[in-house]
DNA sequence: AATGAATGAGCCTTCATTCAT
DNA sequence: TATGAATGAAGGCTCATTCAT
C-alpha cells in the first residue's frame, strides 16, 4: 500500500550530487574531475557520495543519460505543418536560449564529443541521427515548395548547433572578445539575422 | 662559427614529442593524457621525454604557445584594402581549410577553452582581442560604405570560428549525422552560401 | 518468574547470523568475508547484524568457541575401558562422518589454524593438548598390552585428523582427482583399511 | 648479440618480492595479504613493487604458477619399473621432506584450495588429474601382481598428500600437541610405518 | 642523451563501524 | 528492533617526477 520510492533525502542528495558533478565534469572533463571535489561541492564525504552512486562512472552516466533528450528538445519541437520561416527561427531562438540557460550541460556534452563520444556514441548514431533525418525531410520539403531558400538541411541543423553552443562552450573566448560584461544580446540579434538571410526565399 | 644552437637531433626529438603530445592531448585532454602514452607514441622513454621538456605542463604550453598564431593566421590575412566580399569569403574558406587540415590543433584549443583557458587566458584578452578589434574596425568600415550588409563584426568573426571549428571538434557527431564516409564537401558549399547571403548588401 | 532470557526471536536471529557467517567465513576466510555478505545471507541489514554481535571479530569468535568442542567430540568418546580396536576404528569412523557432515566447520577450523591460530591458539595448548594427552595414555596402555600394534599415540591421532579433514578441506582437489560425482564411499573403506592394518597387532 | 634478459637487479628484486609475498600470502591468504606488507617485507615501496609486478593478482599468480610443478615432483618421480614398495615409500619420504622444507608453499597451496581453487582449478582438473591417473595405473598394476596389498591407488595418493601436508599446514596445532620443540622426527617414522603396513602384501 | 629504478601524492573504491531515527 | 545514512581508515593502483647510471 505504501510503496515507497526513493526517500526525500535520497532524491535531494542525489540531486545535490548531480548538480555538483555537472559543475565539475563540465569544467574538468571526466578524468580531470575528482570524486573529492564533487563530494566537497555537494557537501558530503567521498564514501557518502559512493553510497548514492556506485562509481564515478555512474555519476557521469546519470548526467549524460538525460542530456541528449534535453539537448534535442528544441529540434524536436519543429512542426512540419507550421510556417517554415517561423518554425526554423523559433528553433534557433530556443536552442540559443537553452545553451545560455544550461551552459554547464553544453560543456559536459562538448567534453564528451571532443573525447570521441566514448559513452554516448551509440545514441548519436541512433536516436540523434533518426531525429535529424526526420526533421531534415521536413526542411527539404519546405525548400522544395520555395517557402525557404534551398539549403542542405543537415548542414543547416549543424550550423544551428555550432553557432548556439559556441557561445556556451567557448564563453571565455567570447568574453575576451566582447568584454567581460557584454549581455550577449548581440548574439541573439546576430544569429536571427544570419538565419533569416540564409533562409529567406529569393525575391 | 662554432656557436651551437640546438643540435639537429635535439629539434627532431622535440618535434617528435610535440607531435605525439598533440595527438594525445587533443584526444584525451590535459588530465587524461599521460606522459607514458606521449613518450610511447614519440618512441622514447618517459624520463627521456622529461629531458627535453621539464614537465608535462611545459609540453602542453609549448603546443599552445604556437597554436594561437596558427589559429589566427587566416584572420590576420584579411586585407582592409581588399575587396570586402572577397576578403571575408576568403577568410571563411581559409579558416575552414585550416580546421580540416589541423583537427588535432582545433581540439587541443577547444579543450583549453572549455576548461576556462587556464593557460592562454591572458593571451586571449591580449593579442587575440587586439587582432579582433583591428579587423572588426575594417569590417565595420566596409559595412558603413555599404560594401557589405551591416553586421556586428565581432559576432561575425565568432560565427566563422564557431562554424568552421565545429566540423573538427564535433567530428563524431557530424559523422553520426552525415554518415561515416561523407567527404564534407557539403560543408564548404554550405558555409560559403551562408556567409554570402549574410553579407550580401541589400539590393 | 519474569526473568527474561534472550527472547526466541533473539536466538533465532543469532542462529541465522551464525549460519550465514559459517558459510561465508569458511568460504572466504576471515579477511575475505564481509559483513555485507553475511548480513545478506542471513536476511538482515548490516547494522542490524551488529546489533546482535558487536563486531565482525565477535561473530567469528562465537563460531570458533563452540567449534573445538564439536571437533573433539569423537576423540572424547574413546573409552579406555572399551575394546581397543573397536574404539579406535570407531573413532576414525566418527571423525570422518563429522568431517563429511560439517565441511564448513572443518574449513573454518582449517582457515584459523593456517593463519597461525591467532584466536584459538591458547585453547589448542590448553584443552586440546590435555585431551590428547589423556587419550594418548589410554592408547599407549593398549599398545603395551599388545592389543594394538605399537604406534606413537599422538601421531596416530594427528593422522586421523589429517586424513579425515583432508576430504572436507581439500574437496576441490579430491574432486578433481576422483571425479565430480564420486560418492566418496571409497574414502571410508580406504581409511578403515588403513587404520586396521596400521593398528592390527602382529600375528 | 648482447640479448639481455632481465638485469640482475630485476631478478633480485623480483625474487625478494616473491619471497616476501610467499610469506605473507601463506600466512594471511590472498585477501588478507596487503601490498604494503609485502613491499615492506621485501624492503621496497608499494609503487616500486608494482613496477616489478603489474598487480597483486599477478604476484600471486607468479607464486602459484610454479607451485604445482614443485608440488607434484615427488609423485612424478615414481618409477613404474622400480621396486613397488621402495618406490612408494620413497614417494612418501620425498613428499614429507618437501612439505617440511617448504611449509610456506604448502600453506599457500592450502589457502588456494580451501577457497575453492579459484585460480588453479583448471590445472587441477588437467595436469594434476592426468598425472594422478598415470601413476594410479602403475600402482594398480603393482597391486594386481601382488607386489603390494590391494588399495585404491587414488585414495592412497590422497592419503600421502593429507598426511604429509598436514604437518606443514597445521603446524600450530601439531606443535600444541607435540610440544614447541619436538623435532618432528616421530612424524617420519610414523608415516613410514603407516604406509609400510598399509601396503605390505599379505603373508 | 638515454634509461632503469624509485617514490610521494593522489585517485577510486571497499568496509567495519557509528549515528540518528 | 531495525535500518538508512554517514564516515575514517585503509587498500590497490596510477602517474608525474626524480635519481643514478
Amino acid at each position: 500500500m505504501t510503496e515507497t520510492g526513493p526517500s526525500r533525502i535520497q532524491s535531494e542528495k542525489r540531486a545535490a550530487i548531480l548538480g555538483a558533478a555537472l559543475e565539475v565534469f563540465a569544467a574538468e572533463g571526466f578524468r580531470g574531475a575528482t570524486l573529492d571535489r564533487i563530494a566537497g561541492e555537494a557537501g558530503l564525504s567521498k564514501p557518502n557520495l559512493l553510497y548514492y552512486f556506485p562509481s564515478k562512472e555512474e555519476v557521469h552516466e546519470a548526467l549524460l543519460s538525460g542530456l541528449l533528450d534535453l539537448w534535442l528538445a528544441p529540434l524536436r519541437r519543429i512542426d512540419p505543418d507550421g510556417e517554415p520561416m517561423a518554425e526554423l527561427l523559433g528553433y534557433v531562438r530556443r536552442k540559443l536560449a537553452l545553451s545560455r540557460s544550461h551552459p554547464r550541460e553544453s560543456r559536459l556534452f562538448a567534453n564528451e564529443i571532443l573525447q570521441g563520444a566514448p559513452r554516448i556514441g551509440p545514441t548519436l548514431s541512433g536516436a540523434l541521427r533518426d531525429l535529424v533525418e526526420e526533421k531534415a525531410q521536413a526542411i527539404a520539403a519546405w525548400a522544395e515548395t520555395g517557402a525557404i531558400a534551398p539549403v542542405d538541411p543537415r548542414h543547416l541543423i549543424i550550423s544551428v548547433w555550432a553557432l548556439t553552443q559556441h557561445y556556451a562552450d567557448f564563453d571565455v573566448q567570447v568574453r575576451a572578445v566582447l568584454g567581460r560584461d557584454d549581455p550577449l544580446d548581440g548574439a541573439e540579434a546576430h544569429l536571427e539575422m544570419l538565419f533569416e538571410r540564409l533562409l529567406a526565399p529569393r525575391a
